[in-house]
DNA sequence: GGTGTCGTCGTACACAGTACGGCACAGGCT
DNA sequence: AGCCTGTGCCGTACTGTGTACGACGACACC
C-alpha cells in the first residue's frame, strides 16, 4: 500500500503535515529553499532521516506537498456583486500575497503542475469561478487567469532573489542600496541611462511597482472585456 | 591572481567560452539544467573535473556566465523613428525569444543579478535606450522595462516546466494532451469550470497566449504614455 | 641542466538523496 | 502466556554532487 495510506501517528508526533510545516519554516527562513534537506528536516523534527520516507516517497514529493499547501492557502475574501475589475484586482492581490508570504516557494509553484484536489480547487476552480461570476466569458476568464498567474510569477521570480542573502528584517533594503551604488558607479559614457536611473531601477521589484502593473493589467483587461461584449 | 587573469589557452583547447557553450548545450537539451554537472561538463570537454576550476572559481560562476552569455545575446533589430508601441513590442519579443531559445536558463536569469558589462549593456542600457528614443520619459521607461522583463520571466517560468520531461521534438504537445485529459477527467460537480475549460487551460503557456498578453500590455502602456504626455 | 611558473587532473572529503534491512512494539491469534 | 505478523522507526551504506589539496608534467628563462 502507498505510504499515504498508513494510519497517521499511531504514537509518533510526526505526520505529513508536520513535515510540510517544518519544510516551509526552513525555506521561508533566510536560508532559503536550498536549506530544505531531508536530513535537516529530520533533525528539526527529532527523528531519523529515513523516517520521512514513511510519509513521502521522495524529497520531490515533499516539495510537491509544500507547493500544494501554499497554493491551497490562497485567500479570496468572498463578496457579491463584484465588477470584473474588482475581481481581477482581488485575484492578482491574492496571488502575489501568496508568493511574497512564501518567497522561496514561488519557484516550486511554477515548476510543479498542481496535483492535489485541494489546491486545484482553491487555486484554479474557485479563482475561475470568481472571475466568471462577474460576467466575464469563461474563455476570457481563462486568459485573464493565465495572465495574472504569469504576472505574479514573474514578480516573485524577479523580486525573490533580491531578498535572499539579506539578513531578515532587512527587507532587502540594504541589498538594494548596494545594487544602486553599483549601478551608479558604472562608467557614465557607456551606461548613461543605467547610471542616471539607478534609483528607479532598484525600486523595480517592490510592491509599488507591482500595484502599478496590476492597475495597468486590470484596466486593459476590463477594456478587452468591453470590446468582447460589443461583439456578442 | 584570479583565474580570469590567466592567458587563455596556452595550448589547451578549452576556455571559458568553450565551457559555457558546453553548459548551454547540455542545459538546452532535454536533460535540463540539472544535467549541468561539473563532471558532465568535464567529460563532454574531454578534460578532468578540476580543470574547469582553473577557469571558474565555482560552479555558481559557471551558471553566472551562462546567464550573462544568454543575456548578452538579446537581439534588438535596429530601426529608427519607432513609435513607443513598436519599441515595446520589439523589447517584449526579444525577451521572450531569449527565454524560449534557452528555456532552462530562464531560471538563472531571474535568480542572478546581472554582473558583466556585456550583458548589462545589452540587456539594460540598450533596451532602455531603445525605449527612451521613442520619446518615453526615462522614469516611465524603467517601469515598462521592469514590467516587460517580469512578464517574460513569468511566461518562461510558467511555460518551461511543462516542456521538460517531454522527448525533444514533442514541443510539449504530448504533455499538454495528458494534462488536458487529467483535467477533463476530474469530477464535474466539484470542478465544473476546470472540466469545461480544460482545452483552454492547457493552451495557456503557449506563444499565442503570450502574444495576446503583450498586445494588451503594449496598448495599455501606450495609452498611459499618452495620458502622461497630456499632463506635461 | 636547474629552477621556477602555470595548466592539468587524480584523489579525497563533506554532503546530498535514498535503497536495504534490522529494530521495537502493537495487536490478534492459539 | 506465548507467539507472529504487520507497521512505524531509523542505522548503515551506496551513488552522485561540488570542491580542496597537492602531485605531475611542460615550458621559459638563467
Amino acid at each position: 500500500m502507498s505510504p499515504q495510506g498508513r494510519r497517521n501517528a499511531s504514537r509518533g508526533k510526526i505526520s505529513r503535515e508536520a513535515i510540510v510545516a517544518a519544510a516551509l519554516e526552513v525555506s521561508d527562513s533566510s536560508a532559503g529553499l536550498d536549506a530544505v534537506t531531508v536530513r535537516s528536516l529530520a533533525t528539526k523534527l527529532g527523528t531519523g532521516t529515513m523516517t520521512l520516507y514513511g510519509y513521502f516517497r521522495s524529497k520531490d514529493e515533499i516539495l510537491d506537498a509544500m507547493a500544494d499547501h501554499v497554493m491551497s492557502g490562497i485567500e479570496l475574501p468572498p463578496v457579491e456583486d463584484e465588477t470584473p475589475e474588482q475581481a481581477l484586482r482581488a485575484v492578482a492581490q491574492a496571488f502575489v500575497t501568496l508568493m511574497t508570504e512564501h518567497p522561496s516557494v514561488s519557484w516550486l509553484l511554477s515548476s510543479r503542475v498542481t496535483r492535489s484536489h485541494a489546491s486545484l480547487k482553491a487555486a484554479m476552480e474557485d479563482v475561475l469561478q470568481r472571475l466568471v461570476n462577474t460576467g466575464i466569458p469563461p474563455e476570457t476568464a481563462v486568459r485573464c487567469y493565465g495572465l495574472l498567474i504569469q504576472f505574479a510569477l514573474g514578480f516573485a521570480a524577479y523580486q525573490a532573489p533580491r531578498q535572499w542573502g539579506a539578513a531578515s528584517g532587512d527587507d532587502g533594503a540594504e541589498l538594494r542600496r548596494q545594487q544602486e551604488h553599483y549601478w551608479a558607479g558604472l562608467p557614465a559614457t557607456e551606461f548613461p541611462l543605467v547610471v542616471a536611473l539607478a534609483p528607479q531601477l532598484v525600486m523595480l521589484p517592490t510592491e509599488d511597482q507591482f500595484d502599478w502593473g496590476v492597475e495597468l493589467l486590470v484596466q486593459v483587461l476590463a477594456r478587452a472585456l468591453e470590446a468582447d461584449a460589443q461583439h456578442s
